[in-house]
DNA sequence: AAATATAGTTAGTTTATACTAACTAATATA
DNA sequence: TATATTAGTTAGTATAAACTAACTATATTT
């Protein structure tokens, strides 16, 4: 058991420290982490208006709205006026705001890759197998 | 392989909630993400002093010199004159400083336990068998 | 001993990140 | 239809987080 409690602490550490060199590889480094932190959860919410993303955020209103203007201007969001309510707007991630997510990808993929190298398919299978077990509901 | 890198998504979201979750436990909502950071460096690097905390954050001195004093401030450091250089001092965790490292324990350890309650003995230790197999080094 | 370098500090500035209070415009409810 | 609520905005404020330039005190080099 203690050993278990070694590798999840290894592991969180590798995904940090790979997440850190991602971000200069995708020069992003001039994005704090609270910005990084909107856009992921405008990815995860699928386009939310500035409610939905606020109450997500545990935050304000006015506060993710003057945070929101600044991405507009920086050109990593931009607005679509809603058809059924016309008081409001969705937020959609442009091509340099969904870089974030290519980031994401692009170390997940990294991490992927160092694994299947240490490991031979047959092994590789069975971590998989236990991993899809391990992260299953219930 | 593109299930494996869906795995390592999947991990990656494991962690980034769990350590949300783990804050909200230790009161800890009150940090920024930057105050975190710089805790979990000065752990990292055992007791810096600020240029070399600086050097590894990749900020400047004066940065550095006014997040210190804040946390000096709110008793999650304290200075240690040294004594081989009289310029300079040594950084230290309080017991409340203590307290980011604890909550890392805690949610790797309740990681560790989820994945345990997913398992047998014997595919818990194939598991960290294959982890430790895969998070080696060369 | 004088010149240079280093650790840390101070002051002043900019931008980011958060809040409350009060507002407009659109939608939903009584 | 008058009243409530809701989505978003504006204004004003406070603190966090970063910088440069210039300083003091100590250590190192010439």
């Amino acid at each position: 058991m203690k050993s278990l409690v070694t590798i999840v602490s290894k592991l969180s550490n590798l995904f940090g420290q790979s997440e850190e060199a991602a971000k200069e590889q995708f020069h992003l480094i001039s994005l704090t982490h609270t910005q990084m932190h909107y856009l992921e959860t405008i990815n995860l919410l699928h386009n939310p208006n500035i409610t939905e993303l606020a109450r997500s955020l545990k935050l304000t209103k006015p506060t993710v709205k003057v945070a929101v203007d600044k991405f507009i201007e920086k050109d990593f969001l931009y607005k679509i006026q809603s058809d059924e309510d016309r008081r409001s707007a969705h937020l959609h991630l442009t091509e340099k705001g969904k870089l974030i997510n290519q980031m994401h990808d692009y170390y997940h993929k990294r991490i992927a890759e160092s694994f299947s190298r240490k490991l031979n398919r047959e092994e590789l299978e069975t971590l998989v197998g236990l991993l899809n077990k391990v992260l299953s509901e219930k």
